[in-house]
DNA sequence: CGCACCCCCTGCCGGC
DNA sequence: TGCCGGCAGGGGGTGC
């Protein structure tokens, strides 16, 4: 589910909630995450106090007083919610916060694909093992550029490659390739300069639309106080099979590789 | 090295 | 109504 611009705005919703707060008591009730939760990982969280919060790609960071970074990836159905202490408890509820301020921090996972770990900057970036952020000024076209060059992948694969590019999944892969004209199969190293120079222009310019709408929300993505987002009611592509394409009514298509789905315009993409 | 394929896990939806 | 297959925003491993 949540990709740049939801894990954002979960940072964002919860940095009022959670910075210079507390952490009084931590409780495992599932460790079984895509990484097993490593069993100091309540003892290491437990008295500190969280300094700030940050992000890259589609992780948050967590940095807490003793200089360690809190690492949590949400995955495809993980929410973290900030709510009063005392709410009852839902199926998939694996971890709970009690913090400072008299409120909880409570992730929810229904299908454990996220990730919660405590280390070092250095270990933390070895987990993560992330490019360059998209939003940030090192996402150049030369950069891009560089990137796409000898190699026979498609550009859709690139531009989700976390290693390459930090926080593009397949939603925004989907939605930058149709605002650039780029068709999702098509293979990188064949692009124009101009092309990927409107593939740089496309990506900030969605992944930044996205985040003022708060993310996308199209089953169970929610923000750190329960709120949608709005970006689903503005896609142009993704999850349009079969309707008409806002530019020029031609039907929208999918393609499936490697088990995941692309959308794209026959006629606006080449 | 790239890539096709499978896996992890739960829930939902559509078709029969 | 119930069952089954397909699919879902994530990442990772394997074998070719």
């Amino acid at each position: 589910m949540p990709e740049l611009p939801e894990v954002e705005t979960v940072r964002r919703s919860l940095e009022p909630f959670l910075k210079g707060v507390a952490i009084r008591t931590v409780a495992i009730r599932e460790p079984r995450l895509r990484r097993p939760v490593a069993d100091n990982f309540a003892e290491l969280l437990t008295g500190r106090t969280i300094a700030k919060l940050g992000r890259r790609g589609k992780y948050l960071y967590l940095y807490l007083d003793d200089g360690n970074i809190w690492l949590i990836h949400l995955g495809m159905t993980g929410q973290l919610l900030v709510e009063e202490s005392a709410g009852e408890l839902l199926p998939h509820d694996h971890v709970l916060v009690f913090l400072g301020n008299g409120r909880r921090l409570r992730y929810n996972d229904p299908r454990r694909f996220g990730l919660m770990t405590i280390g070092t900057a250095a270990e933390i970036d070895e987990v993560t093992a992330l490019g360059v952020e998209p939003l940030g000024r090192a996402f150049t076209s030369r950069y891009l550029w560089e990137k796409t060059r000898g190699t026979r992948r498609t550009i859709k694969d690139v531009l989700m490659d976390q290693r390459v590019v930090a926080g593009i999944g397949n939603i925004y892969a989907s939605e930058l390739l149709f605002r650039a004209g780029v068709q999702p199969s098509r293979i990188a190293t064949t692009l124009t300069p101009a092309a990927v120079e409107r593939l740089v222009e496309a990506t900030k310019a969605v992944l930044r639309e996205a985040i003022r709408h708060r993310g996308s929300s199209i089953s169970d993505y929610r923000d750190g106080e329960g709120k949608r987002g709005g970006f689903q009611d503005r896609f142009r592509v993704y999850d349009r099979e079969g309707q008409p394409c806002s530019k020029c009514q031609s039907r929208i298509r999918r393609e499936i590789r490697g088990g995941r789905s692309a959308f794209f315009c026959p006629r606006c993409q080449r």
